[in-house]
This record gives structure tokens, C-alpha cells and sequence, in this order.
DNA sequence: ATGTAAAGTGATAATTGTTATCAGTTTTGG
DNA sequence: CCAAAACTGATAACAATTATCACTTTACAT
């Protein structure tokens, strides 16, 4: 994989930011800060970055995929309110991989685990 | 929600499948047992019946959506090899719902887990 | 430094899974 | 049996993502 000065910027916008973008984010805020930028160097770039296990891909929330750049070990959770993605730490699930393998006798490469509820935020303005 | 002929028989076909089939898969399949059923039909009642709770959606698998009519807390798997989707007990991860609502005080509505790997089968293909 | 092959880019067309629309049909309860 | 609500098939629309392609950059051997 060779250099390339838009993967630098997209890199440096995803661990930027403090949540997690989707391409279309990371899209636009490029755009803002008057990039030529298009918006399949930035898919491209993602997904080169994310099979190569640079950043992270968090498939499966709503319809879009978000990106990540913590490549530690963590879940997520999405407010079915405010749509915020939060990290959920490892330690909720201990064992698990060495416990489905034992179980099942599979070979696990990765896992994903994606919680849907009310964040604290949202739960206090409910009230 | 009134009856349908329609839903009864995409439910019926979802249960019969050991597999967890898609709506493009279960339209195929009643295409070829020659209802005149429409594919917008099969993804409205695989829909509602998900969000009624009757069956389940399973999202963030590759690109489409799967579904399945065990409704028991459960997980899934996915074969890199194959394709093949299998159930995961829900033993693998104890308690995780507490413990992930203890820890960040969020309320959490349901959560999803889902392994990526090569099945045992595939295991044994490769030698 | 320079030439060249491989990799990357922007612009946009194409693809794909899914949902919306709508006129006509089926179901339901009084 | 009748009206209102729910449902259907056919197909258009949609939105996220990927493919295409002519052109530009990068890497690196000479």
C-alpha cells in the first residue's frame, strides 16, 4: 500500500473526531476545510484501512457503516434517542471468544457486539 | 395486524429453513414453488413480524439483512469460508446486559453479537 | 535524477438492498 | 353484507456503496 496524502487526512480526521463518522461525515467535514476531496477516495480509503486492520469498521448499526480508529478490543452502543455511538469496554463479555471456540469448536477471527438502548444523557431528559 | 396468506406462508418458509435466509432468499424460494408472492411483500411482513417481535433481524451481517424465527436470546456466527450462519448459545456471554447497564448507567433495550470465522466444516476442507 | 510500473485520485455512472407509492384486493367487525 | 382498515403486486424511487476510467502520484531500480 503506497502513500497517500488523502488517506493521511482521512486517517487524521477519523481519530480527530470524538465520535465515530461515517464516510459521509468524514466527507463533508473535509470538504468544509476545503479539500477537493471526493467521496469514493474517502469509502476507498476507509475500507483499505479497516481490512488491513488500521481502523476499525462498525457495520450493522442503522444503514450506513461507521468507522473507528480505537483498534482495542471494544463494543459499542447506540442511543436509540439521540443516535450517539458510545465504547462499551471489553471486561461486559470476558472469555468469550475462548469460550464460543471451546463450544463450538470454530475458529473466531473477530466479533462484534452492538448494544441498542437509552444513553444517560437522553434518560435524564426524559424526565 | 390482520391475517395474510402471504405472511403466513414467508413464515413458514423462514421456520422450515434450517438456514437463516434472507428476503431475496425466501422470495426465491416461494417464486419457485410458484406464488405469484412479490418480493416488496416479503420484505413488508419479514419487517413487521420483526418488529413485533414474532421473528428476528439479523443486521450487520455483509451487505443484506437475515432473518430468523428463533426468538430465544441468542448469537450468531458467521462462516469467512462458506457463508454459512450458525446459532451461538447465549451462554458465551453471561450476564452481559447487567453488567454493561451497571457499568454505564445506559438502559439497554437488546443487544447483538456476532462472530466472524471459519466454521468447523470449512476447518476440515482445508486440510 | 529519471523512467516506468503500480497504486491512487476525482468525477460520475452503475449497482444493490430496501422502501415508498398506488390502484386494486382481502380481511375484519358491526 | 358493508364500509374501513389492512394487505397485495408491480414497479418506481432511494440511499449507501462500489465500479469504471482517464489522469496523477508514488516508489524504486537504473
Amino acid at each position: 500500500m503506497n502513500y497517500s496524502k488523502q488517506r493521511e487526512i482521512i486517517y487524521k480526521t477519523l481519530a480527530d473526531n470524538v465520535v465515530h463518522p461515517s464516510a459521509e461525515y468524514i466527507y463533508e467535514i473535509l470538504k468544509e476545510a476545503d479539500s477537493k476531496i471526493s467521496l469514493a477516495t474517502v469509502y476507498r480509503n476507509l475500507n483499505k484501512m479497516a481490512s488491513c486492520g488500521h481502523i476499525k469498521k462498525i457495520e450493522g448499526l442503522e444503514d450506513r457503516a461507521h468507522f473507528d480508529h480505537n483498534t482495542f478490543e471494544h463494543y459499542h452502543f447506540i442511543c436509540q434517542k439521540c443516535g450517539k455511538i458510545y465504547d462499551i469496554e471489553k471486561e461486559v463479555a470476558p472469555e468469550i471468544v475462548k469460550k464460543t471456540q471451546d463450544k463450538t469448536g470454530f475458529t473466531i477471527n473477530s466479533h462484534d457486539i452492538v448494544f441498542h438502548g437509552i444513553c444517560l444523557e437522553c434518560k435524564k431528559k426524559e424526565r
